[in-house]
DNA sequence: TTATACCTGCGTAATTCTACCTAGCCTTCT
DNA sequence: AGAAGGCTAGGTAGAATTACGCAGGTATAA
């Protein structure tokens, strides 16, 4: 039946917490029951009113979204966190989840993307916005003309499947069981790879793979 | 000026073939001057057709599509390749585009997006199907949660710092002297990472950092 | 038919890592 | 004050890796 979600806004710009909370509260399902100008305030807010589901942005005066993101995950566990920002790449999207956000749009998305956001995360989902998925497939594909242009070519198929026990964490040992090899034959091919690729010491070797992918 | 686009079609589906080429020729600028029903038959046919772009699927008998992949990036390196799959997930969609697929789109997919997928490639870009794209952001996310809820913050400080290290393929050595500990500290610290995460191996430890983003 | 590159394997010595343990010093919590 | 956890560092022994070179067999290309 329809319980009504409460929701507080985070973000230093007025006119777009008014819009926002116009917008939602057309779902009768929602309600905007407080709005902070910056994370302190958001923190202070949450202390005196309950909510389900918090809104904000990640560029806020007085403890940034990053920050204020870690800090209502441990002192209200149960609240969902929506990030609702113009940064537009990787490494907020990463931070930003790995603290502990549930999902992830865009200013620049339109609407009903924020609305399935918010009913996907209510009911214990995550969302990413579309656009960043995309962007996230980009950088992957770009890492992958990287690491072909760069040297797994010039690894001959036989190197090429020792780096990738290495990489799975096998010592030279078990290679060499695995392959029925000696265990000599896995240190020439070792030492060729550290060679060839300008790596000495077995982590960078797995560290290499991990990177390439071959794991 | 409208230059006209050769394309070669390779699935071991006949029907799906004839479909595909009504569809495609309808725009006059793309012409299929060619269809192979498995790999072997793709390579010799190549070897007599000039063309510009193949679209093929992964599952084909006779020397599968990821094989067929690295044969025609070798042998025919100016030739784009479009994969058209059924396979969804995320190995099969690595391994194609790093064995160097131009391009990845499902037969689920609609037709608009193999169309705009033949445009981009023949551009020079690469195409993703947007599908793959949410399954690998879905991946990502996923990871996320597991790293979360694991195993990292068992780890001290330190600890965590040392594993960052042996993530970056630095060898004790380097790490003590870059910290300006003993040797044996940082040796008691990867000791104790290695039980705590019941990781043996200095492989496994780096494995554990790079996966866990610690790099 | 030479080359060339690749895969395989060994010898020796030095270096590094692993596996146990102990132990002092510090901070934080009870 | 006492307990607990964390950071530091050592002893000893053995296991594994690294560095350097050498070399025979095979397949492939010039």
């Amino acid at each position: 039946m329809g319980a009504v979600y409460r929701i507080i806004l985070a973000d230093d710009h007025q006119i777009l917490r008014a819009g926002l909370k116009d917008l939602i509260e057309k779902d009768k399902a929602f309600k905007v029951v407080g709005q902070a100008k910056d994370g302190d305030e958001l923190l202070s807010l949450m202390g005196s009113v309950k909510c389900d589901l918090v809104i904000m942005d990640l560029s806020m005066p007085n403890r940034d979204g990053m920050q204020a993101i870690q800090d209502v995950r441990v002192k209200f566990p149960k609240v969902k966190i929506l990030v609702l920002t113009m940064q537009k790449d990787q490494e907020h999207f990463k931070h930003a989840m790995a603290h502990g956000a549930s999902g992830y749009v865009l200013k620049e998305d339109a609407y009903d993307q924020l609305l399935m956001a918010v009913k996907m995360i209510l009911r214990g989902k995550r969302f990413v916005s579309p656009t960043i998925s995309k962007l996230l497939t980009d950088y992957y594909v770009r890492s992958l003309d990287e690491a072909e242009s760069s040297s797994l070519d010039i690894l001959t198929k036989r190197e090429q499947q020792i780096l990738q026990f290495i990489g799975n964490g096998m010592a030279n040992k078990n290679i060499a069981s695995r392959l029925k090899l000696s265990v000599r034959t896995v240190e020439t091919h070792r030492a060729n790879l550290g060679r060839k690729l300008g790596i000495k010491n077995t982590a960078g070797l797995v560290k290499y793979a991990v990177t390439k992918g071959l794991s």
